[in-house]
DNA sequence: CGCATACTTGATAGGTTTCAAACTGAGTGG
DNA sequence: CCACTCAGTTTGAAACCTATCAAGTATGCG
C-alpha cells in the first residue's frame, strides 16, 4: 500500500524547506517515518498509521473525502510546516495524499511528540500555535464555503492561499495546483473557477499570464467582494 | 462590554453538565473567568481576553463572522465540552456569543493551562485529543458546506449534530437553535432551509411534531443523501 | 389579548451545475 | 522533428436550483 513511496531517504528535504518546520522537528527524528512520493500517491489510509501525526516537509498534501456520489471534496490544502492528524474521530474517512510532485512527510506518534515535548517545552507550545492555527485556517475555509456567489469563494481563496503561499501580500503566485482541485476545495464546479476566473481578469483584479500564474492587478478588488 | 453577563457565579454548573468538561478541568479553577449569558450575549470579541482559552460548560454557543455584505456565517457552534480560542492569527474578526440563554463558559489563560498540564499530564492528552476532535469536527462541517444540494446540507447537518446533542444515533432531537442560526451554519438561506425541512418531511426521512422538535424516521433516507 | 419572534410557503430573477466541445501545452514515440 | 496523445483549461447552452423579496401562519411571552 505503499508501493511508490520512498521511504526514509536519506537527504529527504533541502534547507530552505526544512525551516518551515517547528523548531525540534526541524531535525528528523531518528523515530520518524519519512515518506516522498508523486502527486496522486496516498500518503496514509484511515486504518493504516492510525495516530499518527503527519507534518508536510516539503511540496504540498491534500486530505479529502470521497463522496457516496463520487465527488471528491478536500477539506485541508496543507503546506510545508502544516500538521495533520487522521484519527480525528471513530470513522473518519478522510484520505491524505501528495497535491504535487516531490511531497514529503514526516510521521510522528503522539507517544514521540509528548516525549519531544517532554524534552523541550518550547516545542509544545510551538505545535499547540500550530494546532490553534489549522483551526483558525478551517474557519476561514468555512467562511469562503459560506459566501454566497462563485466570484467570491475564488477571490477569497485566491487571497487566502496567496498569503499562505508567501506569508505576506505578494502581486504574484504560481498555483500549485489544477482548477479542479480549487473548485473541489472551495465547493463549486470546475468550470465555474475558470468562469471565475476570467470574470476576475476582465474586471481587472487579476491576470492570468500562464493558467497557472495568477498577477494580482487591483487588490481591492479582489477584497471588496469578500 | 461584559453588560449583562453573570461572572464568576458561585455555583455556575449542575452536575450532569460538569461532566462533560474534561478531567481537570472538571472542578472550575479559581483563576478561571467564568460567564453566564442570555442567547445573544457577546462572551469575547477578539480585541479583549485575547489569548484566552474558553471550555463551554453550558448551553451552547455560537462563534461567527460579520461579512463586509452584512450576512453572518457561523463557523462553529460549541456544546458543553467544546473547547474555543479566539487567538487563531493576527487579524481574526470572529466573535463568540451564547446561542441560547443561561449559556456558561469558562475561560483559561494559556499559561495556566499549561500550569495545570504539568499538574497532571492527563488533561494535556484529553485536550490533545479535544482539540483534534474539534479540527474533525470543523472538516465534516467543510464536507457539510460542500455539498452540492441544499437537502444534502440540511440532511448531513441534522445526523452530524443529532450525534453530536445525544452522542448516539437519536431518532428524536429538539433543536436548540433556530432555522436562521441553522442557515447561517450551512451557508444557505432560511427560507431554504424550511423548504427542505418540508421536502424531508414530505419524502418520508423525518417528522415535525414541533418546529423545534427532529423525529428520524428514516435515517437512511437521510444517509443517502449525504 | 396583542405584539414580537420564528417559521412557512409562494413567485421570480439570477447564478451554478451539467453536458458538450474546443483549445492549449507538455511529454512521448515514431 | 513532428505528429500524437493526454491532461488541463476554457467557453457555450440549457436545465436546475437557490437567493431574494413578499406575504401569510404559528408560537410564545408580556
Amino acid at each position: 500500500m505503499d508501493a511508490g513511496w520512498i521511504l526514509r531517504e536519506t537527504k529527504p528535504v533541502n534547507e530552505e524547506r526544512r525551516s518551515a518546520l517547528p523548531t525540534a522537528l526541524n531535525k528528523f527524528d531518528s523515530t520518524a517515518i519519512v515518506k516522498k512520493g508523486r502527486r496522486g500517491q496516498e500518503i496514509s489510509s484511515q486504518c493504516a498509521d492510525a495516530g499518527y501525526i503527519f507534518v508536510v516537509v516539503a511540496g504540498l498534501a491534500r486530505k479529502f473525502a470521497i463522496q457516496p456520489d463520487g465527488h471528491r471534496r478536500i477539506v485541508n490544502l496543507l503546506l510545508p510546516g502544516d500538521i495533520v492528524s487522521l484519527d480525528g474521530g471513530p470513522d473518519e474517512a478522510f484520505l491524505l495524499e501528495a497535491a504535487v510532485d516531490s511531497t514529503v512527510v514526516a510521521g510522528y506518534t503522539r507517544r514521540r511528540i509528548e516525549e519531544l515535548i517532554a524534552a523541550d517545552p518550547q516545542l509544545g507550545r510551538e505545535l499547540q500555535q500550530l494546532v490553534f492555527q489549522s483551526i483558525s485556517r478551517l474557519e476561514r475555509q468555512l467562511l469562503i464555503l459560506g459566501r454566497i456567489t462563485a466570484v467570491q469563494k475564488v477571490a477569497s481563496f485566491l487571497l487566502e492561499f496567496a498569503e499562505r503561499l508567501s506569508s505576506g501580500r505578494p502581486t504574484a503566485i504560481t498555483l500549485p495546483i489544477t482548477r479542479y482541485d480549487i473548485a473541489d476545495f472551495i465547493g463549486i464546479s470546475s468550470e465555474t473557477v475558470c468562469r471565475c476566473m476570467t470574470e476576475l481578469t476582465r474586471r481587472g483584479a487579476i491576470a492570468l499570464p500562464r493558467p497557472r500564474e495568477v498577477k494580482i492587478i487591483n487588490r481591492s478588488i479582489l477584497e471588496d467582494m469578500g
